[in-house]
DNA sequence: TCCCGTTATTTCTGTGCGAACATAACGAAA
DNA sequence: TTTCGTTATGTTCGCACAGAAATAACGGGA
């Protein structure tokens, strides 16, 4: 457990394409899994159903398939899922976010102690 | 060499203040430690000085101390230069992209294995 | 058949951000 | 004193983007 106040590593995967991929994305993908809805997903996250499914349809075309899959209808029914890529392109994230933890944590300290901290009551 | 088109990693350290640094300023802070100057950085950047300005107040205030000092005046004369503390921010970023680069090329390939590619003439 | 929650899409609005422009202080050199 | 390139700061404008709201299609369940 770092001190919840520290800087925090962000990572960003950028395509040729001008879109990329980076922890709102990766969340939303999470959250998607968990929910089983884009509505839902987007809610958890404090976003618009819009601005969710306009990630989803980038992520989606960032790909060569689809990593989420929607239905339409049904009271209870009807919902999304991340497809196999989906998961694994989370996955990866997931473990590209572990491993730069680790191997940069040297890095992150040495910053963090030059940052000034904002202001303490 | 990957190749050119390939996904490319970029990271960012946000603080609790709610301001970050990345790949833009750490090369703001490059070109200012290279040309001596707020405005001849800009402009290899192809940004206006009020922004680049801007930058600059911003590295300068999240930290403990000022990254870069700025002096008037004089043609010829006048710019600006890194503190050590600044040489060392830079510093301490351009290890963390060496050694993201190393630690995470396999999730980077894995994804980039996913991702379409812009179209081919 | 009706209801409901979802996906999907359009339209409108405002607002935040950057670009562009303008201005001023500064200080060394000519 | 004039010139020149810099730092520093304010003002205005335009536009892309986000949010809100409205609408529609869908399909399972009651």
């Amino acid at each position: 457990m770092s001190q919840p106040g520290g800087p925090v590593l962000k990572l960003r995967l950028a395509t040729a394409g001008g879109e990329w991929i980076g922890p709102g994305k990766a969340d939303l993908l999470q959250h998607i899994a968990e929910t089983g809805s884009i509505a839902a997903a987007g809610r958890r996250m404090g976003m618009s159903y819009k601005r969710a499914w306009g990630l989803v349809e980038t992520l989606n075309a960032m790909f060569a398939g689809p990593l989420v899959v929607a239905s339409r209808g049904g009271a209870g029914r009807g919902g999304a899922e991340l497809t196999d890529d989906g998961a694994e392109i989370l996955r990866l994230y997931r473990v590209m976010q572990d491993k730069a933890e680790v191997a940069l944590e040297e890095e992150v300290l040495a910053i963090a102690r030059r940052v000034v901290e904002p202001k303490r009551k």
